[in-house]
DNA sequence: TTGTAAGCGTTATCAC
DNA sequence: GTGATAACGCTTACAA
């Protein structure tokens, strides 16, 4: 049983007795045609199964594809998945498919992803940017047109749009919900590694909150993790510091589960804790957790709308998108501190 | 500035003054050529930044795209984010992408998701089929060599590879888990739509541990959902029966999530609840939350590896590869019933 | 309303 | 070793 070649537009023709190109202006709708050509030839369409080929379509019409390459850390981790899902509701219409790719955080499989995005001559490309890498070689691409956009993170050594939280203001934000409920020391759990634009951001946020409320910062304070399992680690040598923290901030989604569960294995209810990024089952912890939501979806569609204005041809200069966070206080942030309960 | 138009391979070899064939035949370490002119022609494309053209080439060379099309019903959904990985991870050193898009479980969506992978010329099509969805129509690219997998339910009318994960005797576990501890009146939360196949398989685990038990299958203690809040709503209504369940069995991670925190709401600590599906904080929920784990990663590799193996030539007979299920036993399930605790 | 010729960027074939 | 030419499947430009 041998493979059947796919039939193509010249099987078609040759089915129906015209030429390619007619057949081709029935499908797209081009050019006008007879009704009777017309019906002769979607019924030939439909009886061969004629699939035309996108490939060869788009490599005669515009020269590039139609898809948006997407550059994530990890496809399993739900926030980039949600923003996947925001710049597919946003390019649906267009005719534009997604392209995905796992990085790992690691510059080199980054950079290996965008090139062969760019070999596939895609539409659009998104990238949350790995540490490390260096995008300068996007440059040609992007005054060649081709529209490029940063999520989550700002991408480095090229001007270009991007898309980011408000990391500082939102941790700004949760810190200071901590002060107001009496908390003089907080500790401060951050991503790994400390270069990380999400966790300078934050930690930027963290010490001005102290600032204008006159605390002192203390770097013991101050720790890192970048798994669940260091996270618990380092919420235990927190508070096992001579002078420890009655309240901490953990610096996102993977990092709040770690603090979590390591303050409930301990039994520890009365330290307050305030997370960057929502986790699910948060309400129904005990307490309940106090968290700075992030808006991945919304993060999605404006790079997404961004790129679409790109493509229209707006040439005006890059921009930064900042979407903003949310605090919701559910209980594990409003547990009192010491100048409080005093 | 007018957009630069891309080097094409004969700007290369106009750059250098040789033919094009010559500048592919270096690239591709086709034939021989000389070191010299290898020499020169890398120069060339480096300084003009050149990169070959995927599209142009997979037209040319295969007819194929070198492409993986996945459906899946979220972006957004960690399970099958995380399916998504694994399958990655397997194809990555054959040169395949990730093309993805989402069905939203609508029929009509998968279907035009489809139409535009087979379109695109895919290389391999993987599919979580939609409730109702009929893929009669991919038998022709099937026979015509294009691997085609089903992944976490079994397609309808086409006869191909599906890989799935073992819901009946993973539900038959969890049930006769409950069952061990006591238990004899067990509710069951089930997805929707009914006719969904991980619900009708999960529901089958449920009856017949009941039936090997001796236990008799009560009607009123099944219940459906398709979303958190639903289940929650379910919960409660399980748990006002005159006769009510001392035990829950959720069947997935939505679910779960509703059901779970309904518990905690109602501060009903003496329920026991067991679900299908891990999700994150489990350990930290009081009690901790004993399930019945499922393995996307392994689910995406499996179902990898076997398209791989189909577009390597084997022409066997579609397979259905099942991924075992875990119990994890963590607090939840071991709540004692009736038959325990009198 | 329809057809012809040319071309998109690449590679296969077969000469030289 | 290298190059000319045709071809992949489609659309654009122009003619009939």
């Amino acid at each position: 049983m041998a493979a059947p070649r796919r039939p193509t537009l010249a099987d078609v023709a040759r089915e129906v007795g015209v030429s390619a190109k007619t057949v081709s202006r029935v499908l797209n709708e081009d050019g006008p045609s007879s009704p009777e050509t017309r019906e002769r030839v979607l019924a030939a369409v439909a009886r061969l199964g004629f699939q035309p080929n996108l490939m060869a379509r788009n490599i005669r019409v515009g020269g590039s594809d139609t898809t948006v390459g997407l550059v994530v850390p990890d496809l399993g981790n739900p926030f980039f998945g949600t923003v996947a899902g925001g710049i597919e509701d946003t390019v649906r219409d267009r005719g534009l498919t997604l392209l995905m790719g796992s990085s790992a955080d690691d510059p080199a499989r980054e950079h290996a992803l965008t090139r062969t995005f760019l070999a596939r001559r895609v539409s659009i490309l998104m990238i949350v940017p790995s540490v490390g890498a260096d995008h300068s070689s996007l440059r040609t691409q992007r005054s060649a047109g081709l529209p490029v956009v940063f999520l989550d993170r700002p991408g480095a050594r090229l001007a270009t749009d991007s898309v980011v939280s408000s990391n500082r203001s939102g941790a700004y934000e949760g810190v200071t919900h901590l002060i107001a409920h009496g908390h003089r020391r907080i500790g401060f759990l951050g991503d790994l590694p400390v270069k990380l634009y999400t966790r300078r951001e934050r930690l930027a946020g963290y010490r001005s909150a102290l600032a204008d409320a006159g605390l002192p910062l203390d770097r013991a304070l101050l720790a890192n993790a970048h798994d669940e399992a260091a996270a618990a680690g380092a919420t235990r040598r927190l508070l096992g510091l001579a002078a420890p923290p009655t309240a901490l901030f953990a610096g996102n989604n993977m990092l709040a589960l770690g603090v979590a569960a390591e303050l409930a294995r301990l039994g520890r209810k009365d330290v307050a804790l305030v997370t960057f990024d929502d986790v699910p089952l948060a309400e129904v912890l005990e307490p309940p957790l106090t968290v700075v939501a992030q808006n991945p979806a919304e993060l999605g569609k404006a790079a997404a709308a961004t790129a679409l204005r790109r493509l229209d041809g707006d040439r005006s200069r890059a921009r930064t998108v900042t979407v903003p966070t949310r605090l919701i206080p559910r209980g594990s942030g409003e547990i009192p501190g010491p100048a409080r309960t005093r």
